[in-house]
DNA sequence: CTGAAAGCGCTTACAG
DNA sequence: CTGAAAGCGCTTACAG
């Protein structure tokens, strides 16, 4: 009494369809070679389970019958694990691609990613499609990229009870986070600025809604956690100088009208030197001190992409270095770790930055720094 | 006499761990409000065939249980597609995102994928791991950006019968193309050049090695179809007025050591204008035309990330422009075409290209232009 | 408007 | 070294 147990699909199928043999599966393959379909996905998945030999013919069947390998969908059903990874960019990825540190990062998680065995899917905001992907896209884990943690993927991931690694992020609980130590980079920057020399100090920050206050009276209420960091650091220097700085800011969270009018304004009364968040904000701000509006015409330029931005300028910026890529790399091995065991793995440390001292900065005497 | 098909599963499951509830499924939402599994998932993927109250009940009860939504592993098993688009970039990952046009188009098309209710999978060439991503990840179709027909994930792609295209590829039977028209854009530069009245014409390409030999003694002979379009260009344009130029280049697919050496013994005799295969290349030549080695110091920059390279340079490089987006777009139609259709989609035209003049040409009189 | 049946294609223990 | 059993969690027609 035989059990048509395999048989019923697979000849219920060929009976249906007329023209096309059917799709090709294990099953279709082991009929052809003569052994059970699980030998078959031994052949491919467990090549110490078999012969040699037999698993030769299993491959050439296989061959000849143009099968592909295991189904990756199915295989990620009877796994449990799909080998995909996902990447939550600040907004869209369409806006983060612009960014050349956010691009820098996802390429270091591709790459660290791909070392493991995984591949990394861009995880956009939910759309008119109706399509959420942190909630519809398989995958086994994800990596929030400076994400406010109102954003609604962040409830999807955690709803699925994915494992997460939170990117220049606000705190979560229950969330490894991984970022640079903003606050220290950011002290070093001040205190260079200081041991300069200069008093008259200007501060340019965004997510800040602020416009030209003293630092005494500022309240530090903005939503990101990066530009916080800065702030602290900033202000520690500062205030161990017995400096208070000017405090220029935008509600935006990045450049914009408001800001650019506010600096503006600001340089009326020029500071000898200025801490900006950015390097496109220091940028912009060196633009309006000298003849503003910038012109459009003039460029001299070298060093193409490998360069960063602060480099290729004139005069070359002095900034806050941080690496990129072991930001990628350290985000992945958290996240791996997350994943491997179920507990939660023990944050790994900020990581450090590096100042970086160019041409703008020089001793208080005229044109701020 | 019931059978125990359903109930099986939740309580084996149940009987086996002790402490934890077990995976919060379909099933265990049924059973929790007494209606059978398909009607909680049509309340998950067909609000329509049920009640608005039945369907309100059952999404409370879910939601009381913590489930986020049907499994997307599973329910891409059942329904056959997973929402996930494949990309395939030049090398790795890794390579690609240096290189602006590379990043641009990433972002075109995971911006064009999200609005179509896709998300984008980055799928890096095959690796220790063993991971063959092309192979192994679960996918709807894929887009194969700027690859030789011999990668091997495109293999891979084909075996699996997964709807692709091909944009800046060689062409490949059943494959559309999608690029943009590199031989009249290649045309028009050197329709520019000879209409400001040079003769003695260099050109400088990659993917095709070449020592500064005229160019009617060379053969095409190169892998790059980006390339042999533009080449094919500036013959054309070129034989029409009766100038052969000098042809300089390397075997590698972008600018090296090889390329650099041999720019430099063919300025020991420079031509008035040269064309170059991109603005990389273009600048490369500028600079070693004048004080070469080039000076690594003076910098003066602005227009920062929106403004493309060649804008930012000084002098400004006149050059063809393609549109990134639109390329994208083209991409993610042409393959979405090829996924509804079964039939394959009527490959969609070459992309125009403009010619946009700047700084780096005038007329003939001394360095090259 | 609701549900019983069949199936998606594979894998993981577990026997032999 | 090979295979029978059970299952991964969902969905698609199809009846009622």
């Amino acid at each position: 009494m035989l059990k048509p147990t395999g048989d019923l699909s697979a000849s219920g199928r060929m009976g249906s369809e007329v023209v096309e043999v059917g799709r090709v599966t294990l099953q279709t393959i082991a009929e052809h070679v003569g052994v059970s379909r699980m030998t078959v996905s031994n052949a491919f998945s467990r090549p110490d389970q078999l012969s040699e030999d037999l698993r030769a013919r299993i491959l050439t069947a296989a061959d000849d019958l143009g099968y592909a390998g295991p189904d990756p969908a199915a295989r990620a059903l009877a796994r449990g694990r799909t080998g995909v990874i996902g990447m939550v960019l600040t907004n869209s990825p369409k806006d983060a691609f612009t960014d050349d540190v956010a691009v820098g990062f996802v390429r270091a998680v591709a790459g660290s990613l791909a070392d493991e065995g995984y591949s990394l899917v861009l995880l956009h905001s939910s759309h008119d499609s109706g399509v959420v992907p942190a909630r519809d896209v398989a995958m086994d884990g994800a990596i929030v990229y400076s994400c406010a943690p109102a954003v609604s993927a962040f409830a999807a991931l955690r709803e699925r009870r994915l494992p997460i690694v939170n990117v220049e992020g606000s705190p979560l609980p229950g969330v490894p986070d991984v970022g640079i130590d903003n606050a220290s980079g950011a002290y070093e920057a001040a205190k260079h600025l200081i041991d300069l020399g200069h008093s008259r100090i200007a501060i340019v920050v965004a997510a800040l809604d602020i416009d030209d206050v003293p630092a005494s009276e500022t309240a530090l209420d903005t939503g990101s956690l990066t530009i916080a960091g800065r702030m602290d650091g900033w202000m520690r220097a500062l205030d161990e100088a017995g400096i208070v700085p000017r405090v220029v800011g935008t509600p935006a969270l990045g450049i914009d009208a408001v800001l650019r009018e506010r600096i503006d304004r600001m340089l009326d009364d020029p500071p000898t030197a200025v801490l900006a968040f950015s390097d496109l904000a220091a940028l912009e701000v060196m633009e309006r001190a000298r003849g503003r509006p910038p012109r459009p015409g003039a460029a001299l330029h070298r060093g193409l992409r490998r360069q960063p931005l602060s480099a290729r300028v004139s005069p070359a910026l002095t900034t806050v270095r941080q690496d990129v890529d072991a930001k990628g790399r350290a985000a992945v091995r958290a996240l791996l770790g997350v994943m491997r065991r179920d507990e939660l793995a023990p944050a790994p440390p900020l990581l450090p930055t590096a100042l970086v001292v160019r041409e703008s900065t020089s001793r208080p005497s005229g044109a701020p720094g």
